[in-house]
DNA sequence: CTTATTTCTAAGCAATCGTTTAGTAATGTC
DNA sequence: GACATTACTAAACGATTGCTTAGAAATAAG
């Protein structure tokens, strides 16, 4: 009976993710996605309800994205800590190439929203579990290998690489490469010691 | 001859810089502006120049009120590595008992912003650079007194440490205040080796 | 072909945005 | 006290915001 969407809301979806990756949440209008997304914005209330609803799905959509993407590095690992080093420099590549074109979402949508909003703020704190459980195991691995020194609690310091993750997205925004580099030395440093 | 202005335009930027702080560059209306500051969005214009103009100024007025806040635990400090982890607990202090109400404004302004306006980005720049110059004091000194290991580079470190800050910013809009000083150890560790 | 159901287009809603302007009130000099 | 100069109040500007609605177009079952 129906008539057929003539959209796929799952791409849509992608496109709404980098257009508020790129302006941040209250700064994309309706008229943007409507553009970007190339349907109407009859059409986008039908499939997503209204503008913060869609946000937040995108912030589902951003965490699969990473997960499926330079997050690979880390699930991945076999527990070598240079794969963290590697994980931060594709990181550091995806901003400079466009490809990753406002640093992190997350790290953009905490500053922004924060925890005044609990959907959004919950899926923050989900993509952080995300993050969190990826630099674990590598950490676990690590240490059972040997390569980790014993007394280093790898939960903790899964933690504190999550903060060192969303710190280089800021600061990838006023320091120049050299400088961003450096710190993941100086953050690989504080593994090994 | 002129007619004397019924308000003070530093008292006037102070308040702006909270009411920006609180909600962000774009978020802040000139209407919130009038309400709060208690003067006429014509006396914010013929003051101020204009929003964008107000907001650089608030910028530079920010870097003024950390460096004779919380970051004079830096620039007092006799280079005692102790003092890195009071300032940092200090900043956590102030974002939990809402003297920092929103983390950061440096932070939350490059997430916002970023390089995409070149006066934001230039005070962005000099508020990290003031950042720098206070933790590259420190630890200088610490290494003149010899509790900072030779083979340290201060600089670095200094750079290391304010992108830590900026991660701590974020992460405290995010995490819970367990998490947040547990973060200042692992920091604080990677310098004591 | 008719009919029920859904999606489309496109216009329009009230509210708010940053900014400006017209007119009035206050000040100090002559 | 007249006059030039500045700061005030308050209204208004066009543009844009998130969201809604009226009506036409498409689909598939009967």
């Amino acid at each position: 009976m129906p008539r057929k969407k003539e959209y796929d809301p799952s791409e849509v979806l992608q496109k709404a993710m980098y257009v508020f990756w790129q302006n941040g949440y209250r700064s994309t209008s309706l008229r943007m996605l409507e553009k970007e997304l190339g349907i109407n914005q009859f059409s986008i209330y039908s499939s997503f309800q209204n503008k913060h609803n869609l946000f937040v799905e995108v912030l589902k959509k951003y965490r699969e994205h990473m997960r499926e993407g330079i997050v690979q590095i880390l699930i991945n690992s076999e527990g070598d800590l240079k794969d963290i080093e590697h994980f931060y420099k594709a990181f550091i590549d995806a901003v400079q190439n466009g490809e990753s074109p406002n640093g992190c979402l997350v790290a953009n949508t905490a500053a922004e929203i924060g925890s005044s909003d609990s959907q959004i703020h919950e899926a923050l704190k989900a993509y952080f579990g995300m993050m969190e459980e990826a630099f674990y195991e590598l950490l676990r691995k690590s240490k059972a290998k040997g390569q980790l020194d014993e007394d280093i609690d790898p939960r903790e310091k899964a933690r504190y690489l999550v903060t060192c993750t969303e710190g280089l997205s800021l600061s990838s925004k006023v320091m120049d490469e050299s400088d961003l580099h450096s710190f993941i030395s100086s953050v690989l440093a504080s593994l090994q010691r």
